[in-house]
DNA sequence: CATTCATCCTGCTGGC
DNA sequence: TGCCAGCAGGATGAAT
C-alpha cells in the first residue's frame, strides 16, 4: 500500500513524538515477524529516516529497526494501551505506544546493525526526494534497458519509492504510454519523466497521501490525494485533459491506467 | 545478464 | 440475502 509519499508522511508525523523515546516493551502477534527483544529493549530512538518505501528507526547505538508497510501495513501512534484491528506488533515507549497493523501480512519489521542498514539502503535505487536525484544519475539508469517504462519505474533497485498508483500518475503527467520501452524514449520524454517523478510525489505529500482503501495516517485518518488522481482507478472515466475514456491494462500482474489519446506509444 | 512470472497473505467488493 | 471469483498502495526468488 504505502508508496514513498505515504511513508514520508508517517516519518514526519512520528519524528517528534518518537525522538528521545526509550523502548520499554515489544509484543509480537505474528510469527513471520522476528525481533529479539534484547536487541532493542531500553534503546533510545535517535532519528527516523526513510529511503524509498523503507523507514528506519535509528537507535542511540546506531542499530535500527527497519519497517516496510507492504500492501496494507500502518503505524499507529497512541497514548493508551489498546488492541487494534490487524495488530501485529505493539511497542511500548517511555511515553506513548506504537502499533503496527497489517491485514495482509506483507509488511516487514527487522532489527539491523548499522552495517546491515547501510547495505539495505545501498541496494535501494535513487530516491526522487533525496540528494543524488540528478539528471545525470537518472539518465544513466535508462541506458540499455528494454523493458516497459512502467516496469522500470516500479523496480526499487533503480528508482526507489514509486509503486503502482504513482507509476500510472507519473506517466500520465509525462504523457508517456506505460508500455513504451525505456530505450525507445526520446530525450524529451526522458526529461519529462525525470521532472514528473518528484512533482507527483511532492503533490501527493502535500495532499497527505492517497487513501483508496487501507492507507491511514499515524492517528488513523485518511489522505486526500485520491481526489487528485488523474488516471489511477478511473477506468472508463473521461481523461481530465481530453475526455477520452481512461483505459486499464495489466502489466506485470498489476492494473495500469492511462489515457490512450494523451499517452501515445 | 535482463526480464517476466508465480507466490506469499487476508479482507473486501461486486456480480450473480 | 448469500456466496464466491477477483481484486488489492509490494517484494521476492525461480524460471525463461
Amino acid at each position: 500500500m504505502p508508496e514513498l509519499p505515504e511513508v514520508e508522511i508517517i516519518r514526519r508525523e512520528l519524528l517528534h513524538p518518537l525522538i528521545g523515546e526509550r523502548i520499554v516493551d515489544i509484543e509480537i502477534y505474528d510469527n513471520k515477524i522476528q525481533i529479539p527483544s534484547e536487541d532493542i529493549l531500553n534503546k533510545v530512538i535517535k532519528d527516523l529516516i526513510r529511503k524509498g518505501k523503507y523507514l528506519f528507526l535509528i537507535f542511540n547505538d546506531f542499530s535500527s529497526l527497519l519497517f516496510h508497510m507492504g500492501m496494507t501495513g500502518s503505524l499507529i501512534y497512541i497514548q493508551a494501551k489498546d488492541n487494534l484491528r490487524f495488530q501485529r506488533v505493539f511497542v511500548t515507549l517511555s511515553a506513548g505506544f506504537i502499533a503496527f497493523c497489517d491485514a495482509r501480512r506483507f509488511g516487514k519489521i527487522k532489527y539491523l546493525t548499522e552495517n546491515e542498514r547501510k547495505k539495505v539502503m545501498q541496494n535501494l535505487g535513487l530516491d526522487p526526494l533525496l540528494s543524488g536525484y540528478s539528471w545525470n544519475n537518472f539518465e544513466r539508469l535508462l541506458i540499455n534497458k528494454t523493458l516497459p517504462v512502467k516496469n522500470f519505474l516500479m523496480n526499487q533497485a533503480w528508482v526507489s519509492g514509486i509503486g503502482n498508483i504513482y507509476a500510472s500518475e507519473i506517466l500520465f503527467l509525462s504523457k508517456i504510454h506505460p508500455k513504451k520501452r525505456v530505450n525507445d524514449l526520446t530525450i524529451q520524454e526522458k526529461k519529462l519523466l525525470f521532472d514528473a517523478i518528484p512533482i507527483v510525489l511532492k503533490q501527493a505529500i502535500q495532499c497527505e497521501g492517497t487513501t483508496i482503501r487501507d492507507y491511514q495516517h499515524t492517528d488513523g485518518s485518511s489522505g486526500f490525494f485520491q481526489n487528485c488522481l488523474q488516471v489511477y482507478d478511473r477506468e472508463g472515466k473521461p481523461c481530465l485533459a481530453c475526455g477520452t475514456p481512461v483505459e486499464r491494462i495489466k502489466m506485470a500482474q498489476r492494473s495500469t491506467y492511462f489515457c490512450p489519446f494523451c499517452q501515445k506509444t
